[in-house]
Formats: C-alpha cells, structure tokens, sequence
DNA sequence: CTACCGATATTCT
DNA sequence: GAATATCGGTAGA
C-alpha cells in the first residue's frame, strides 16, 4: 500500500471504515490495535449525529479528514472518532473496540479491576482506557507530534465482518456499517433501540 | 452468559 | 419532556 494517510481517509466511509482495522491508536502511553469499528455517513445518514445539521458539538466531523471527533455520551462517557470524507462532508468512524499492544501495565493502573479483554471492549472503554477526553476534540490524529495518533495498517485487513450498528434505531438501523475482526475484545451485538419504555405515567 | 436499571449532557420537540 | 453512537453494578440461570 503507502498511501499517503490523509488520501486514504478522505475516501467514501464506508469503504475507509474496515481499513482502520487492525491500525494502531497511541494516547496516554498506551497503544491500542483496532478491532471494532463503525461507519456514520454525515448528513445523509439518519443514524449520525450531523443528520440534524451542524451543531457545537459537531462541527469537527464538518471539517478535513484525519481529525479526532470526541463527544460525550448519555452524561459520563466520552466517545471518539476519525472523521473522514473529503472536507464538508460530516463523515465518521467511531472507534468501538481494540486490544492493548503496549502500555498495558499502564492500562491495568488507569483501570484496576478491569479484565485485559475489557480493557477497550466498547467505545467508552477505549477512551477511558487511552485517556482520551474532550480536551482532544478535534486533534490532528496524522500529526506525529499530536497527543492522538492514528497509524492505519499496510495492508488491508483479512476475516472482516460487517453487520448493522450498535443502537442506532429507526431508518439507519440496518444499514450493515459496522465492522471487526474477530477477537475477544469485539464487544458483543446488541440490537438496536432495546431500551424498555418506561412504564406509562398514571 | 442474559436482563434490568441508574447516571445525566446534548439535542430536538 | 424525551431520545440517545453507553457503562458498570447487581441479580439470576
């Protein structure tokens, strides 16, 4: 391969998404090997938080390619993803899983208790586990000098396998953007929109 | 392993 | 007020 990065990401996401399996993600001294990913296609996609238009919150995914889109989450988590697409387009992947490569007993420190398998098993254990908050919104992630780096593979991954996105529900919801590799870091499928609805007010 | 449930920012209605 | 790109604790099979 030897793309030049920056070309790569710049690419339809639904094709970049499965490319960055198997990349390395390096943030707080620890390096991550991604094995789940997903795919949300800007304004086009029901499923993505740009669907409403720009927002604060979203501007970044409206920028270049290559950057870090980190969100916070249902009040407590931090989420975080490449944006990609040319400029303007509002696409991204969101990182959902990987396995420490190094830096793991720095890992176990920032997460006691936690099994190794665990350790970035869903999007906001990734984050907790490499450190990553909002303070890294928008960080050049091909920047070697950058707090986040990204290093895609050489080559395309192998044993890829795609299916429909974790809770995303309503028209978006089969759309079979999300993909891994198989390891025991993949968080398990979870169908969309399970939440009970809350027991009807007297 | 599955199922429930609370915490709670951002955004939309 | 309600929904959401979630997790961790607890309970039970």
């Amino acid at each position: 391969m030897g793309d030049d990065p920056r070309l790569t990401l710049a690419g339809p996401v639904p094709e970049v998404a499965p490319r960055l399996l198997g990349g390395l993600l390096t943030a707080g001294g620890v390096t991550v090997r991604l094995t789940e990913v997903e795919a949300y296609a800007g304004e086009a996609d029901p499923g993505s938080h740009a669907f409403r238009g720009r927002t604060p919150r979203t501007q970044v995914m409206f920028g270049p390619p290559g950057r870090a889109y980190v969100y916070f989450s249902y009040g407590m988590h931090w989420c975080m993803n490449v944006v990609t697409g040319p400029d303007g387009t509002a696409s991204a992947v969101l990182l959902r899983a990987g396995a420490v490569v190094d830096g793991l007993d720095l890992a176990r420190e920032r997460r006691p208790g936690v099994r190794e398998r665990d350790l970035c098993r869903g999007p906001a254990r990734l984050t907790r586990t490499l450190g990553v908050t909002g303070e890294l919104d928008g960080t050049d992630l091909l920047d070697p000098a950058s707090p986040l780096r990204l290093h895609l593979p050489d080559a395309a991954p192998s044993g890829v396998h795609a299916g429909p996105r974790v809770g995303v529900s309503g028209d978006g919801a089969p759309t079979p953007w999300r993909f891994w590799v198989d390891d025991p870091s993949v968080s398990p499928y979870r169908a969309a929109a399970p939440r009970r609805p809350r027991p009807a007010a007297s």
